[in-house]
DNA sequence: TTTCATGCAAATACTTTGCATAAGC
DNA sequence: GCTTATGCAAAGTATTTGCATGAAA
């Protein structure tokens, strides 16, 4: 898997600028094809600003004319996260949101999100602290770390602020 | 909502052991009741030493000789939460584990978890350093923190040693 | 021209809801 | 006795699978 291919500057992402080369690889590792629709779905996903869900993607395709199915989606999403397109960011929210989300992870940083309780808002931010004592917890405990999934949630500052609270209900 | 109740020391919790206090004061809140399958329910899910999803909650009981339905269990489940007295406990894992999975909380510390992503063995760890940077990543961003969910996924021990890798495969 | 991907429909897994009956308070 | 909880069956939502057709290699 050539790391390499996630950066920015990568000279193997010649396609539109969009990174088919590491998808490409992973594909053939599999016997996999390169379909029509796996390279609309691997552009749409890397076009998504923010996060999204299976079906906001299919409705992103059909948006710009493209008629795959949900089915397709799903199947192909698993192969965007080998090649290291997209990943999952969903942890389980009690406003239960509706099934996993996702967000495209080619050519950005790594980083977590701040999601508030009340009006659902979703903030990303990296601080790489965490991430160094995250490794030693791994090493204590023995473990090769591969990823981690970490959500803080809390109030924003506007829910706090049309709440009147600061921090005493 | 008392919070001294979810202290093993707790001199409110007589009843067997159990925070039945402080389920009760939940559900006098709802204009609820103290069922049969209400305390069973709290005591079976303090008693798990570990995680348990809905149904394997419905399994204890039934071996217990308790004939409540998994319908129950869910409806039940958000009211064990709100008293404090399990937590949702789960991040969606590759290995699609089925469903939400849960872990009682009262009488415990915090902790986080690490995940094997080979065999899927869940180690519990607390690490205080990593609580306060996320303490001041929240503040920094102007969140009153609630809660987080943090869990680390990499490869455990045993299966290091099995795969016979110590970082490049 | 063989093999794999797609799309449809159906199946599955987890969770929630409507309604009649049973049980707290 | 009023009102809430339970259990059943059914619905709902997210995701997966079987199978025939269509498209890569």
């Amino acid at each position: 898997m050539q790391q390499d291919c996630l950066k920015k500057d990568c000279s193997h992402c010649t396609q539109d600028g969009y990174c088919v080369d590491n998808f490409l690889s992973v594909l053939r590792s599999h016997g996999g094809r390169l379909t029509k629709e796996r390279i609309v779905l691997l552009k749409t996903a890397c076009d998504v600003k923010g996060h999204f869900h299976a079906d906001h993607l299919l409705k992103l395709l059909r948006e710009q004319g493209y008629k795959l199915s949900l089915v397709t989606v799903y199947r192909n999403l698993a192969l965007l996260i080998e090649a290291g397109v997209i990943r999952r960011a969903s942890v389980h929210e009690d406003t239960r949101s509706g099934g996993a989300w996702y967000e495209h992870v080619w050519g950005r940083e790594h980083h977590d999100h701040l999601v508030c309780s009340c009006c659902g808002v979703k903030i990303e931010f990296s601080y790489p602290a965490i991430d160094v004592l995250q490794e030693a917890v791994a090493k204590e405990h023995g473990f090769e770390l591969e990823r981690h999934h970490l959500e803080l949630i809390g109030l924003c500052p506007e829910c706090r602020k049309r709440k009147g609270a600061d921090g005493r209900p």
